[in-house]
DNA sequence: ATTTGTATGAAACAATTGTTTTAATGTCAA
DNA sequence: TTGACATTAAAACAATTGTTTCATACAAAT
């Protein structure tokens, strides 16, 4: 039971950090979740702030194993590439596999802390990476710098529904918002770009193969 | 300086509660910043929930007056509309006229409180339904439900500079992200979209009005 | 000048905060 | 069993929090 009150307390930071934030989440709040002592907070970590750090970093781990980046076959069409990619970060975003993780992620990097480094080099830059690297691959005669406008305008659009999601549900309706499920956004969002991409006469074939595989 | 308290005590709130947010801000450090007794909240607004709605309401005028929307003369354009419509946006994230007012309101879309109807009421919604009825005029085939997803991957390539600026700046560097202001972000936005929404034809049309009008 | 009501100021209140101390408990090797 | 060490528990600490009290100052009206 030893290093379990550990582990018991990170997720417990984890879920309540990502619920309140850093300063409306307490350290009573977060040990009697865990089933801790409040001595225990400083025991293991120190204090209130590397315990955050700590959480942020876990949350970190939980969330690259959730839903994996895509590893291709060479041989594989960008543009096919594109719409995966698309899929897999939509879905990080609307359905993630560790809700809490996600949250707490998301809090980090609207509002920068010390753990944020590490996020960006371990997370963020791997996606973006890749990112770019499909849309060299579509539109190699684009200069590096326009191609982080794409990728931005990319990314946009996805994580717009999930930064936005209350407001969204509350322009549309909740029950309006509801059909937008997943799937149809990533199809949205993948002809949208593809369009932008000056490559809309591609778009049947990659929607065609994603039907019949 | 009877009334002129609650408007210092007003001011003073925007400012600290868009800095810290709600819990982390202190009334104490409010007072002291307007220059009034710790009393005054209490007199004034009755406690600190109730200044913070009014702060957020506070915030959300000043907002609204600072880039207005824009009101075209008849036959113009949709095109032309719709970059408006982009440049407007776009300014509003990236140049605020008021930052704390702005950094207030988007504090309280990212976690909607009770202020946060109203919000959508007087601000929101008067944007979406401008940009809803351009796009209409744009392709008045695409169906209601449809056209809202368009919207959302406008206004989400917007918001991306504003909800995920420091993620940006920290992946292409400072001095990198500073190329990209206001001006060929809007450019970029308008291409993408206008290429994604099939007419990426009419563009120049649009990019030569903007230079000689 | 007196009175009435509004506004301000300083102090105190009770509650909660993060953190620390100290003692008790458990665990495992000698 | 004894000892050493790691872990837990309860209590206390000092600081800060939102809120309230009450006396004072000021204003305008009677």
């Amino acid at each position: 039971m030893t290093d379990a009150t550990q582990e018991r307390l990170l997720q417990a930071a984890e879920e309540i950090f990502a619920d309140k934030g850093f300063k409306a989440a307490s350290v009573r709040e977060i040990c009697k979740a865990a089933g801790a002592n409040v001595a225990a907070v400083n025991y293991y970590f120190g204090d209130k702030e590397r315990l955050y750090i700590e959480a942020v970093k876990y949350a970190h781990r939980s969330c690259t194993q959730g839903e994996p980046l895509p590893v291709w076959l060479p041989g594989t069409p960008p543009l096919q590439k594109l719409m995966d990619f698309i899929r897999v970060f939509t879905t990080r975003m609307m359905k993630p596999s560790a809700a809490a993780s996600l949250q707490l992620m998301m809090r980090e990097m609207a509002q920068p802390t010390a753990a944020c480094v590490e996020v960006v080099r371990d997370y963020i830059r791997p996606m973006a990476e890749q990112l770019q690297a499909i849309l060299r691959e579509l539109r190699p005669d684009v200069p590096p710098d326009a191609l982080y406008l794409y990728g931005f305008s990319i990314v946009g659009q996805c994580l717009f529904y999930r930064q936005n999601r209350p407001i969204a549900a509350l322009l549309v309706g909740e029950e309006g918002f509801q059909k937008f499920d997943v799937e149809r956004v990533t199809r949205h969002i993948t002809a949208f770009t593809l369009g932008a991409l000056g490559l809309a006469d591609q778009l049947p074939a990659v929607a065609t193969a994603e039907v019949a595989p």
